[in-house]
DNA sequence: AAAAAAC
């Protein structure tokens, strides 16, 4: 194969792949090659460029997964590794009875008791079974035995074995009947290890990759541990207080929002009541809703200092706080609140509490902040910390800051020419400021390309629908700022634009992971100029690791540069490393993520973190 | 320096 596909064709071909799911068709000769049956085929990364004889052949999207993937769901009974867990098998209670004991503020007192709430419970699932299963189930025949290979750290004490199936750790019937529904043969690599290190009770900090199902991992355990736990006693204070059991923070409302759309997939039917609490949307509907009670409350920083201050939540009875974009959270911005939140209400005590923190990247500097709020935790690492997956395409191309415009323009109009169907595939522009984002929207719109924007000068409702209209489609370029670099799930997404390099390569990092999600591929380019020097050495070092092609006058400017606070030291490896590994004598403060070089404790090694599987949907990270 | 996050 000629090198000489255009960013265009990838765009288009990897738009291609994204819409037409049933299609397992890679983004260009990197990643692809056909079978036998002329039908393109995805090879994980450690499989290429291997004679084809001496390896079994590689996996293919085979449809439909068998029911072999599955078996005796949940037929298998659970080990209870705590006591306090150990009702879970005599209450028929879940399911069939009332929830027993006295829950103030939580669902079970309502009068008429939990289950009446529970025939009202709205379908997260929608009425579109049907609908759906042809387009999901065909997409789910990924061989996720393709990624055992994945390079796996743990640090910790007696870190639990990972599990290979949902069935072998019996969530509960209730949700794995809801994994069921969401499509979930088996779990991803971090799910594989993350639950059962959650289920033992302990407190985890998790490394994995953008996309890789980071959301279901701390989910489930937290779901599975409330249907099962005893139903506490909720302590009398205001009459309209109400004490959550289980606390996810976010760091942004649209991320808080995606969380609880899943997680009330997740608890669909099983009598746990998810609630979501953030900022720019009124309140009181808010306040109505975790007045119906609430068993998990997901939000935003802000909102909830607003809620606790007037005692209309109370901390006191949360059994699991979960982080998301666990970095983001405790850094200069947002760690004065994480802090008054966990250390200075009426939280549980790090070990009276279980704790979890998630994140595709996770800085040495911030590990070590973190730790405060862990007792004896487990750290762990899956695929390549901080690296991307190579299903993302990176391209940088150097452009000055006065033909930016300019240069977008003819990438949108040669991806329009080679679009799918005619039409526009999802295209995420990333630019630094809020006023660099309206004004490049504008004239995009000026220019004949439907763009919207989103960005924290806009109020809710505006983001809100900026993000529906993109994902529908209906603007199909979306203009950011960095509210929209974390998190977010957004189907569809064929192209990443950084029009506007970000400083630190941790957000380019989340940026790009917006795209090449669930096993899909994508695009990310970026515009370079001489305002990025900074970032030149660490892009360099980010794009070796997965193996991507480097512009030799990239490599050049990385050389001249001095490096900024983003490069890792150690050789380029960008696995995540437990900061407790490195010696208390050896703390250079801009060992970024530890030093990449002593010898690490990877279950396996060789492979490296490719995707992880079609189909699995939303919210991954 | 910018962005995010309460009213």
């Amino acid at each position: 194969m000629t090198t000489r596909t255009s960013w265009a064709d990838l765009a288009a071909n990897s738009a291609a792949e994204n819409v037409d799911v049933g299609s397992s068709s890679a983004s260009n000769g990197t990643v692809g090659t056909t079978s036998a049956a002329g039908r393109p085929v995805y090879v994980p990364p450690h499989l290429r460029n291997r004679p084809p004889s001496a390896d079994p052949p590689a996996p293919t999207y085979t449809g439909p997964a068998s029911s072999n993937d599955r078996p005796g769901y949940g037929g298998s009974r659970w080990a209870a590794p705590r006591n306090d867990r150990n009702d879970y098998n005599n209450r028929s209670g879940y399911g069939s009875g009332g929830g027993g004991g006295v829950r103030l503020g939580g669902w079970g007192g309502r009068s008429g008791g939990w289950d009446r709430g529970r025939d009202r419970e709205v379908n997260p699932f929608g009425n579109d079974d049907a609908e759906q299963t042809l387009s999901e189930q065909e997409s789910t025949g990924i061989n996720f035995d393709a990624y055992e290979d994945i390079p796996v750290e743990t640090s910790g004490d007696n870190v639990p074995p990972p599990v290979n199936t949902f069935a072998e750790i019996d969530l509960g019937e209730a949700l794995n009947l809801n994994i069921q529904r969401c499509k979930y043969v088996k779990p991803t690599p971090v799910q594989r290890h993350a639950i059962p290190i959650s289920l033992a009770g302990r407190d985890l900090m998790a490394c994995a990759q953008t996309g890789s199902g980071k959301t279901a991992a701390f989910c489930f355990p937290i779901i599975s541990g409330i249907m099962r736990g005893q139903a506490p006693q909720r302590p009398l204070r205001g009459a309209r207080t109400v004490y959550p059991l289980a606390l996810i923070l976010s760091p942004t409302r649209e991320l808080s929002m995606q969380i609880h759309e899943e997680a009330r997939k997740f608890s669909y039917q099983t009598g746990v009541k998810v609630v979501v609490a953030y900022g720019g949307a009124p309140i009181n509907q808010q306040l109505r809703e975790l007045e119906r009670g609430v068993d998990i409350l997901v939000a935003t920083p802000g909102r909830l200092v607003d809620l606790l201050e007037r005692a209309r939540v109370s901390l006191h009875m949360i059994r699991y706080l979960a982080l998301d974009e666990a970095d983001r959270m405790l850094d200069m911005g947002f760690e004065p609140q994480i802090r008054k939140i966990v250390e200075q209400m009426d939280m549980p005590l790090p070990g009276v509490r279980q704790t979890m923190l998630f994140s595709a990247t996770f800085p040495k500097e911030i590990q070590r902040l973190a730790s405060d709020f862990l007792a004896n935790y487990i750290f762990l690492a899956v695929g390549r910390v901080g690296s991307s997956t190579d299903l993302i395409v990176q391209r940088v191309e150097f452009v000055h800051e006065s033909d930016k415009r300019s240069h977008l323009m003819d990438l949108l109009h040669a991806q329009r020419a080679n679009g799918v169907h005619g039409k526009q595939a999802l295209t995420l522009v990333f630019v630094e400021t809020k006023k660099g984002a309206d004004s490049l929207e504008h004239w995009l719109c000026m220019n004949g390309f439907p763009a919207t924007t989103i960005h924290g000068d806009r109020t809710q409702q505006e983001r809100e629908q900026a993000l529906r209209s993109f994902k529908s489609g209906a603007t199909p370029i979306l203009v950011a700022t960095d509210v929209a670099a974390r998190g977010l799930d957004i189907p569809h997404v064929a192209h990443v634009v950084n029009f506007d390099l970000p400083n630190d390569i941790d957000d380019y990092v989340h940026r790009i992971g917006r795209t090449g999600r669930a096993g899909k591929t994508g695009l990310a380019t970026a515009f370079f100029n001489d305002n990025n020097a900074s970032l030149a050495r660490s892009l360099v070092d980010l794009m070796q690791e997965a193996n991507q092609e480097v512009p030799a006058w990239l490599t050049r400017h990385a050389a001249r540069s001095f490096g900024g606070r983003n490069r890792r030291p150690g050789g380029g490896r960008f696995g995540g490393r437990d900061f407790r590994r490195e010696s208390s004598f050896n703390r250079g403060g801009s060992d970024y993520y530890g030093g990449g070089n002593s010898a690490g404790s990877y279950a396996t090694s060789g492979g490296y973190g490719g995707g992880y599987g079609a189909g699995i949907s939303s919210a991954w990270d």
